[in-house]
DNA sequence: GATGAGCGG
């Protein structure tokens, strides 16, 4: 009662020869024909999660049944040559160990919906971010002690118990580096201003040649003093510059300094200018 | 002649 194979995908379920055969991993051969009619051989190992062998009850039942017709007489239970048995595979199709289900929800909700879809400072509940807020100075500090750098803060260190986790109350976990008196890296980021890099004093460098690096930027204007940034104005898809950059100094008076030298300096065959950059334009 | 990216409850 062979029936004659009608597909290479009917190849399916052979053993690989030489292949051991674990108990809990299937292979499964298929042949199929790609887009440029090539023959492709798809070879899959199917791992068995489960329990083996979850079948109904009654489905189990029927496997004990004497065939009839053309199959009439022959053994008990699905021809493997002819019949695929199915098993109770779970996909779990995800992205970042999310559950279908979390995913599902996360769509139906608005891309920036915490309150209503508006963005709330946190600081002094504005319309904007809270990095973008106008008191962020002043009241920074108040939420995350140490912004300031060496500020008036007194240097509690926190009691052990508070430490070691959930306290009566139940709080949550504070990591050291943002509890109360914590100093670390929030200092050492910023400037000995206080402020963050975008009121660096930065010049705006133009008419570079379009394969100017960064680093080349930090030789030339290193010289002056300290250089907090560098960047280099490229396009996007390919990479390549677009004749300007920008560079930004810790101080402002190397910065000025930096800036009358540069300016109309020779580099790279081509004449550099160096201007006061203006802020950026922010969109509202 | 030329004016940046990124982060986020």
């Amino acid at each position: 009662m062979s029936i004659p194979k009608t597909s290479w995908a009917d190849d399916v379920d052979e053993l690989v020869s030489g292949q051991q055969e674990d108990d809990n991993i299937r292979t499964v051969i298929e042949y199929s024909v790609n887009e440029q009619g090539k023959k492709v051989k798809i070879t899959r190992k199917i791992k068995r999660t489960l329990q083996k062998s979850v079948v109904e009850h009654q489905v189990a039942e029927r496997q004990k049944w004497e065939k009839f017709g053309a199959e009439r007489g022959n053994a008990r239970g699905p021809d493997r040559a002819t019949t695929t048995v199915g098993e109770n595979v779970y996909l779990t199709l995800s992205a970042g160990n999310k559950s279908a289900e979390s995913e599902q929800q996360e769509e139906k909700k608005p891309v920036k919906s915490t309150t209503g879809g508006k963005v709330v400072c946190r600081l002094c509940k504005g319309d904007h971010f809270t990095a973008k807020c106008p008191y962020r100075d002043t009241l920074g500090g108040l939420e995350n002690a140490g912004d300031t750098g060496a500020g008036p803060d007194d240097d509690t260190v926190p009691p052990p118990d508070a430490a070691s986790g959930a306290g009566p109350t139940g709080s949550k976990y504070i990591p050291p580096s943002l509890r109360a008196g914590a100093r670390g890296t929030g200092e050492t980021m910023r400037g000995p201003g206080g402020g963050n890099r975008d009121d660096l004093p930065t010049l705006r460098v133009t008419n570079i040649s379009e394969d100017t690096q960064e680093n080349d930027l930090r030789d030339l204007f290193g010289h002056f003093g300290r250089v907090a940034r560098v960047y280099v104005g490229r396009d996007r898809d390919t990479g390549a510059g677009k004749g300007f950059a920008f560079v930004s100094f810790e101080d402002r008076a190397v910065a000025q300094k930096a800036m009358e030298k540069v300016n109309g300096k020779g580099y790279d065959n081509l004449i550099l200018s160096v201007q006061w950059s203006q802020p950026r334009a922010d969109p509202k």
